[in-house]
DNA sequence: CCGGATCCACCAGGATACTG
DNA sequence: CAGTATCCTGGTGGATCCGG
């Protein structure tokens, strides 16, 4: 997706799933993910160590969280033969990496989340005076 | 929210609205928000025009999100007393920061959107195969 | 211990019609 | 033109039970 100059009728496919920046977007737009994979920079996490650290999360949400990102080569999936079977997760490179490009994005919240409070609350007392 | 080495079931309130990075998280993940500000960039736009430029996006969910946009400071509604009334909608500077923050991330999925897609096809085809 | 399968409640969002 | 109101449906997520 072109950020440049580009008409807006023309932007490419931001309906499709091709799109890469609609892509990451949606996988940073899930509550979780992000959650998950910091998470597991702290090391090999089982599933449910995982369930009782990240409160709030189901059992089935957690499941088709790890498998998508499984699925999009962010983390990994061990399983030992032991008994019970024994599953750790991990993060890959390129969860790492993704990780990463969100400090900035912290960064930005923390600065500005005053102002988006300070608006918030300023919409909110007009429409409540015009109600 | 903190990024170091915080005990992960010590981190403060992910569950609270009030966790700025959950919150600029949820921004971003809504479908058009983003989009809409993209657009917003190239200059006042209005109603209609933004309905037609931005293809996809239905009657209510537009002006539901320009009015969650407008709340939270990142664009501003302008209204003209012609005859049929006229309305515009403009970025504003903290708009318009915010759309900088995105600019790393787009690389970032373009860069890495060729790793994700060929994770995606392994996947695809270790579980099929095992179907 | 690690999940998959099933049932169900909820609500975001589409379509449509109506006001100022 | 710029919305709001209403109805309706499809998909997401919670709870629970079951199998490996």
């Amino acid at each position: 997706m072109k950020m440049e100059r580009v008409p807006f009728d023309q932007i490419p496919n931001v309906f499709s799933d091709q799109c890469p920046t609609r892509m990451v977007l949606d996988r940073i737009a899930d509550k979780w993910a992000i959650l998950l994979l910091l998470r597991l920079l702290d090391g090999p996490t089982r599933f449910n160590q995982l369930h009782r650290d990240i409160r709030g999360i189901s059992h089935k949400v957690l499941s088709q969280t790890l498998k998508k990102l499984e699925r999009d080569g962010l983390l990994t999936r061990h399983v030992f033969a032991t008994v019970p079977v024994t599953v750790e997760y991990r993060v890959t490179t390129l969860g790492e990496t993704l990780c990463g490009m969100m400090y900035p994005l912290v960064n930005w919240a923390e600065t500005h989340i005053g102002d988006i409070l300070a608006a918030q609350s300023d919409f909110d007392a007009k429409t409540e005076a015009s109600a």
